[in-house]
RNA sequence: GGGCUGGUAGUCUAGUCUGGCUAUGACGCCGCCCUUACAAGGCGGAGGGCGCCGGUUCAAAUCCGGCCCGGCCCACCA
């Protein structure tokens, strides 16, 4: 017997930097794209940099290495970039803030400086966390090459979005057209459906007198929007109220306005709802939009662009919504004409990203075409399999309730521009040439002159790009469309094999990259989704500033190392079924583990290295069964995804078979210090020892990267990252390894409850007949002087 | 209002599709033990009858029906 060959007592979190520090400047995970081998590709979410990265982002980009360690052990080349997103509000209004300036009050080019100058004191701030947790992406370094960390304000980005935006264009699938638009208040700005949440809100539902021209009667009118009265159109009431029927065809004259508008029955409107009637205006929610439409009303405008009460609002302009709101009930109070105002909730929608309540009003936007292709990208996303099947649906429901085309410019900044000119004499459109990052609102055209009309004058486009535009592309640009076309289409065949995200941004940017790839490669983006549930703190809360339970990946890391963070991301479940709940608590407990593997390995260590053996004991042939299965299950639970199987899996089978039952039972073989087993008989022990410790930290090694690398380096020399996960061994066995483990429970809990201690001898125990080729070992291990063996199943102990 | 989910000890969880041993495991709790890799360990114990009601069955967390509660998504109650 050696000396341990790992000399230290425990594992040391500090060794964690080291390794990451040596794997990054070996340049170890460099993805090569001239690879003979299969490509695992991975889609990674591109954080946003002006946050430090949070426990959920820590867990996520935790399991995703996992998936990629898993992989490149299995034989393939994986392609796991890290992207860094910058583009969008975040920055702009960071840099506002920052700076105190506003794109209104400064040039366009002085405000994209300031976020410019902002966003490299940002830099790479967030991949610090990335790195510490032994996040093995392709590079560190930003660059273009595959595998390379991108910016999706690099050039290369911009350009690509660009180029992609000109193929559609040229294909007809983008258009310009004024309709009535989302429009967010704060932004100035539209946005898609999909960037609207609802929000339960209390409002004012207000009962307002208006007169029949015909017959001078009052009516009474509900309304929660009384300061769209000047846009009031029509009134309706159902065609089963009886109560109104005698109005049909008649008109109401609008208080303060004194405009008729015409009064018809329509099923919209429900009896049972405020007085049954019901005033339609342009426009306060989608329901007008759709009834405006189907009645073709001519709708009238009367909030602008910055959120105010425009001059057809009469005594209301110049006030914003809400004001206008107060104010004209003041006004009809005045004048006798509210009979009533209840208190009621209802639900409004709002801009998810500044949470304002969104208006309706029409803007000339770009449109890309999706209301035609919803049936194909449903076609398409089912030849993608999801993990979990049940995310599938939340995908299908969008798709089922898109019902417009998506609004794709943005009256914005510091995003990418939409690559256009047009001619100032004749408005003939100049559309550039792919390939090139254009500016058109500082740049010449790429045309001296206009080919309709020969004018020499033009002018660039002032909008962007919506942000999903930009992020639905993160398929094609990690893959190398545009710039390393050949390696996208033969060695991808244009997949990108895993698209990890979370389930809110499935309409967004899972939605979008579908349509957007399909509109370029005709096919399915990924051939994996899968869709991951969120981080929630100890009590099942959702982390947030104002509650105060945020808990930072920084400090976790800082208290415990990366590795009982990365046990806990595996041992908590899997994030595809639910929510996790992180505390310190949790992640200490999971790190004990790695105690245990130490001591484990640590005493394997201590005895000759056997790598290959003629002769195996019956004790040994009967675990290797054991580790054979195992080998077999850890690969399946990895190849689905279930890292928390496989993890569980190993824990188990180290701690509780391998550690507490084969150890224990071979210890007096391995070491053999009486010579009272043959050598070959010691060998086989030496052997199986080693062969179980060695596969079991390859198939930890995705999930605890760092001290599997370092065991396996200082105890046997190897290097685990290019090692090849297990093969089952060719052995068989009569002899359940379980039943074994029954025998040894038993006589352990013989003696504890007889208080006798473990070192003291048994008389005699009688077992069952086949276990013959255990008796010395069993005996050896439990002091038993004799052992009887016979037909019965049961152990009995004397 | 619709869809999808989930409801098992103090907490988290397996089992549910394919009914059947005394309902799995973990954390925490309690008690005992330094057994030559490991007290950041080992051994043992207490604690639930599986959201509620009813049905099918020899037998139900498991199947069927209804209801309640939570989460997520969707939806035109002004």
């Amino acid at each position: 017997m050696a000396e341990f060959k790992l000399k230290d007592k425990k594992w040391n979190k500090e060794w964690e930097i080291e390794i990451a520090e040596e794997w990054k400047s070996k340049k170890m995970y460099k993805f090569n794209k001239n690879t003979k081998k299969k490509v695992y590709s991975i889609d990674t979410p591109p954080p946003y940099v002006n946050a430090p990265v949070h426990a959920g982002h820590a867990t996520v980009y935790t399991l995703m290495d996992m998936f990629a360690r898993f992989r490149r052990l299995v034989g393939y080349e994986v392609l796991f970039p890290l992207g860094l997103d910058r583009n969008g509000l975040p920055i702009e209004i960071a840099a506002e803030r920052r700076f105190n300036i506003s794109p209104e009050r400064y040039s366009r080019e002085e405000f994209i400086k300031a976020c410019e100058k902002l966003l490299e004191e940002y830099s790479m701030k967030s991949a610090e966390t990335f790195f510490k947790l032994g996040i093995s992406f392709n590079s560190w370094d930003v660059g273009t090459d595959i595998g390379e960390v991108y910016l999706t304000d690099m050039p290369e980005y911009r350009a690509l979005t660009q180029a992609t935006f000109i193929e559609l264009w040229k294909k007809g699938l983008v258009y310009e057209e004024e309709y009535i638009s989302n429009y967010c208040v704060e932004l100035k700005t539209t946005v898609a459906d999909s960037e609207i949440e609802h929000k339960e809100v209390e409002g004012y539902l207000n009962y307002i007198k208006f007169k029949v021209r015909e017959s001078g009667e009052e009516i009474v009118i509900a309304t929660t929007r009384p300061e769209l009265l000047g846009a009031c159109q029509m009134i309706i009431f159902n065609p089963n109220d009886d109560r109104y029927k005698h109005l049909e065809g008649k008109h109401a004259i609008l208080p303060i306005y004194n405009r008729e508008v015409p009064i018809k029955s329509h099923p919209y409107a429900k009896p049972e709802f405020g007085s049954g009637l019901v005033m339609m205006c342009s426009f306060g929610d989608y329901t007008d939009i759709r009834f405006f439409r189907e009645q073709n009303l001519h709708p009238i405008i009367l909030i602008d662009e910055n959120g105010r009460m425009n001059e057809k609002s009469g005594p209301l302009q110049g006030l914003k919504v809400e004001e206008a709101r107060e104010k004209i009930v003041e006004i009809l109070d005045e004048k006798g004409l509210v009979v009533k105002r209840e208190k009621v909730k209802h639900k409004i929608p709002i801009c998810e990203r500044t949470k304002t309540p969104i208006e309706f009003i029409p803007l000339k936007e770009f449109y890309l075409k999706q209301v035609e292709f919803k049936e194909e990208i449903r076609k398409i996303s089912r030849n993608m399999k999801f993990f979990s099947e049940e995310s599938r649906q939340i995908l299908e429901n969008w798709i089922d309730t898109i019902s417009f085309d998506w609004p794709i410019s943005r009256r914005r900044y510091y995003a990418t521009e939409i690559p256009l000119w047009y001619c100032k004499n004749c408005n003939e459109v100049i559309v550039p040439e792919p390939g090139r990052y254009y500016v058109p609102w500082k740049e010449k055209p790429p045309v001296s002159k206009c080919p309709n009309c020969g004018s020499k004058e033009f002018k660039g486009e002032e909008r962007v790009f919506d942000t999903w535009f930009d992020s639905s592309i993160t398929p094609l640009f990690i893959g190398g469309y545009g710039r390393y076309n050949d390696f996208f289409k033969k060695k991808l065949d244009e997949k990108i094999t895993l698209r990890p995200q979370g389930k809110e941004i499935i309409r967004t940017w899972l939605y979008y990259t579908l349509l957007r790839v399909y509109f370029i490669t005709g096919k399915e983006a990924f051939d994996h989704v899968w869709i991951h549930y969120h981080v929630l703190d100890e009590k099942g809360n959702k982390m947030s500033k104002s509650l105060g339970n945020v808990i930072d990946p920084r400090e976790i890391i800082e208290k415990y190392g990366a590795e009982p963070f990365r046990l806990w991301c595996a041992f908590e479940g899997n994030m595809h079924k639910g929510d996790f709940r992180l505390s310190f608590e949790r992640v200490e407990s999971a790190g004990k583990f790695l105690t245990k593997l130490w001591n484990v390995s640590r005493f394997v260590s201590a005895f000759d290295y056997v790598d290959k053996v003629d002769f195996l004991t019956e004790t040994d042939k009967s675990v290797l069964v054991k580790h054979n299965n195992i080998i077999e299950e850890v690969y399946e639970s990895y190849m689905k995804y279930e890292v928390h199987d496989a993890a569980v899996l190993l824990r188990d089978y180290l701690w509780d078979v391998f550690a507490s039952h084969y150890i224990e039972m071979v210890k007096s073989r391995a070491y053999n210090n009486d010579g009272i087993y043959t050598k070959e008989e010691q060998k086989s022990a030496l052997f199986t020892l080693h062969r179980i410790l060695k596969d079991v930290l390859v198939m930890l090694h995705p999930i605890i990267p760092f001290i599997t690398y370092k065991i396996m380096k200082d105890v046997y020399g190897e290097n685990i990252i290019e090692m090849e996960f297990p093969q089952p061994i060719d052995v068989t066995s009569e002899i359940d390894f379980e039943d074994i483990m029954e025998i040894n429970s038993k006589i352990w809990k013989y003696k504890k409850d007889r208080n006798i201690s473990l070192r003291d001898e048994l008389n005699k125990i009688k077992i069952n007949k086949k276990f013959m080729p255990l008796g010395r070992d069993l005996k050896v291990m439990h002091k038993i002087k004799n052992i009887e063996y016979r037909d019965g199943k049961e152990v009995e102990i004397e």
